[in-house]
RNA sequence: GCACCCGUGGUGAAAUGGAUAUCAUGACUGACUUCGGAUCAGUUGUUGGGGGUUCGAGUCCCUCCGGGUGCACCA
């Protein structure tokens, strides 16, 4: 504007002429309250088409030679995963597959909380009520059953301080002598000394757990790569920590304490080890960083999948691992999201309302199941198949309806919603896919080209949705959010199915248009599969 | 008390500081002699309040209101 000299009407006229003059592929232009809008030819979008239809992994992006961590999921090993774990797992997947796509290399991991007081107290109430009990011998799965020995203690628990209470006791002080509790601490103590029956008993009681939640997640589709586990990092925090000191980088309190003053930095003073020299949260936290950097020296960032309620803890925790000297600490991510709940609120393990994944999942699976038999689109498929597509269909609407919300918001996760398939759901665009699959079969004999076709408004809405796939990854990779990703999904599905409800395809006037109008849906079909996929949700071939 | 996040149709969500705020859902009305109707078309209805910066604010700043989270020698 400065440039010119002249009102934006004018400018943009101008620009828009010689645009048209030098650009063979421009139609035309025109001027509206002084944005210039340009129109292209109906070749230049064939064209551009046809080139799409002939690249393998499009949208993929070439390899940067960028190489990111991703942590996601990290469970404690004392009760199964829950309905807040889906979300951190289901964004953490399509966030590593995502990046993936944009051409960085990935590392999928978890830090997985294995020690401490909570296993401890099933390892009590394990003990104390049932020792004889297995997985096999209660048919409950080891995350299930090592879970329920938790409830279980702080049942016996509560009971045990209620009677203190009432011999005359203090609150605190019940709190603190119940029996139970004093042997929980007890059995810390011995796990940290390395007692050879302690170890053993929650070795096994931790295979449970792991066997449990493997089972779990081979049914959300999702792996790891690498497995750290906090009775290993936490040593190596000690270690930083110290190293810290020597550099003075940290500092000791007269009680041995060691700190880190990051008030200079907006932040606060942050305890690292214990006046007793045992390992904090963030002592750990830091060990496991500096690990992973030793074990992928290539590596320049990672990202971090941890609910909101910890966003502090990552800023400090990225500040002391800067201070450390480690250059890919500025480029450390934390993917915070928000909490889901319930219709009824918050769910608490207390009352009883944590919505259980494994359960959840089932239910769901159920329920696709349902409806594709009410639908009659089952009654050729045997009882392994229909498993099969219902478990797809499920784990479509479940994800779908997770991350097509941005990371940062909190919400609610209403069961009877989740399970309507309309509107904007995975479901949908599964349903739009199978179409395209259903279509492209049946056009097997025709060659799916592109000959000489101007293709109608519907045609071109859909040429220029998928041509936009590469930046649509791009920008979800950028800003570590599969939500523009679905959207996109979404967008498509419906552009498509806008189309096919106005266009005929088999029933166009001669053969050149039917072999456009193919080539039209074999890239959907692509398109939808890739963002899809993306997002970890598989796309069947009929719905 | 201090810090951070959120507030958009009845409901759930979008929108690098840019055009007439976009979708879905709900409600209502239509469309199958046609390739899969879990589809499509149409009607309805929205930026928490008040200031400010800007040619231009849902977006940035201040303030108030409402919701959430964090501020442990817990993890």
């Amino acid at each position: 504007m400065k440039l010119s000299k002249s009102k934006p009407e004018e400018t943009a006229e101008a620009i828009g002429a010689a645009m048209q003059k030098q650009n063979a592929n421009i139609k035309g232009y025109n001027v509206i309250k002084g944005f210039l809008n340009i129109s292209l030819n109906s070749t230049f979008w064939t064209a551009a088409l046809k080139e799409v239809s002939n690249v393998d992994n499009y949208g993929f992006h070439p390899k940067s030679g960028d190489k990111v961590l991703v942590e996601f999921s990290s469970p404690n090993t004392n009760k199964p995963l829950h309905l807040g774990h889906l979300r951190n797992i289901f964004l953490g997947d399509s966030v590593s597959n995502i990046l993936s796509a944009a051409g960085k290399e990935v590392v999928r991991t978890q830090i997985i909380n294995d020690r401490g007081i909570h296993i401890c107290k099933s390892m009590v109430a394990y003990e104390e009520f049932s020792p004889e009990d297995t997985p096999e011998s209660t048919g409950l799965k080891g995350d299930r059953l090592v879970g329920d020995f938790y409830v279980r203690f702080d049942k016996e628990y509560k009971k045990q301080v209620g009677e203190l209470i009432e011999k005359g006791h203090t609150e605190e002080k019940a709190k603190e002598e119940a029996p139970l509790m004093q042997k929980a601490r007890e059995t810390l103590k011995k796990w940290e000394s390395g007692d050879e029956k302690t170890v053993a008993l929650w070795e096994k009681m931790n295979g449970w757990v792991y066997a449990g939640f493997d089972e779990t997640y081979e049914t959300l589709k999702v792996t790891f790569d690498k497995l750290y586990h906090e009775s290993q990092t936490y040593l190596t925090g000690k270690d930083i920590v110290r190293e810290g000191l020597d550099k003075n980088i940290f500092y000791k309190k007269d009680d041995g304490s060691v700190w880190v003053d990051l008030t200079a930095d907006g932040l606060d003073e942050k305890l690292l080890l214990r006046g007793d020299g045992t390992a904090v949260y963030m002592t750990q936290d830091m060990g496991t960083a500096v690990l992973r950097s030793a074990d992928y020296p290539q590596m320049n960032s990672m990202v971090y999948t941890v609910g909101n309620e910890q966003d502090y803890h990552f800023q400090v925790l990225f500040k002391i691992l800067e201070k450390l000297g480690y250059e890919w600490a500025s480029n450390c991510y934390h993917l915070s999201y928000g909490m889901v709940e319930l219709p009824e609120g918050k769910m608490k393990s207390r009352e009883g309302t944590v919505v259980d994944a494994d359960d959840l999942v089932k239910e769901m699976k159920k329920n696709a199941e349902a409806q594709g038999v009410d639908r009659g689109s089952y009654d050729d498929l045997i009882p392994e198949e229909r498993k099969d597509l219902a478990s797809k269909v499920a784990l479509a609407a479940l994800k779908y309806f997770i991350l097509k919300v941005g990371p940062k918001k909190n919400m609610t996760f209403d069961p009877k919603q989740s399970i309507d398939l309309n509107g904007d759901t995975g479901p949908f665009i599964q349903y739009t896919f199978a179409r395209t699959a259903s279509i492209l079969s049946r056009a097997e004999n025709t060659n799916p080209t592109i000959h000489d076709v101007e293709p109608n408004d519907y045609e071109l809405e859909i040429i220029k949705i998928v041509l936009r796939l590469p930046e649509v990854i791009k920008e979800s990779a950028d800003k570590y959010n599969p939500f523009l990703l679905a959207a996109y999904c979404f967008d498509t599905a419906k552009a498509y199915n806008t189309f096919y409800q106005n266009t005929p395809i088999f029933q166009a006037e001669n053969e050149a248009v039917i072999a456009f109008r193919v080539l039209l849906t074999a890239q959907v079909n692509k398109v939808l599969k890739t963002g899809m996929n993306l997002l970890g949700i598989e796309m069947p071939d009929r719905f």
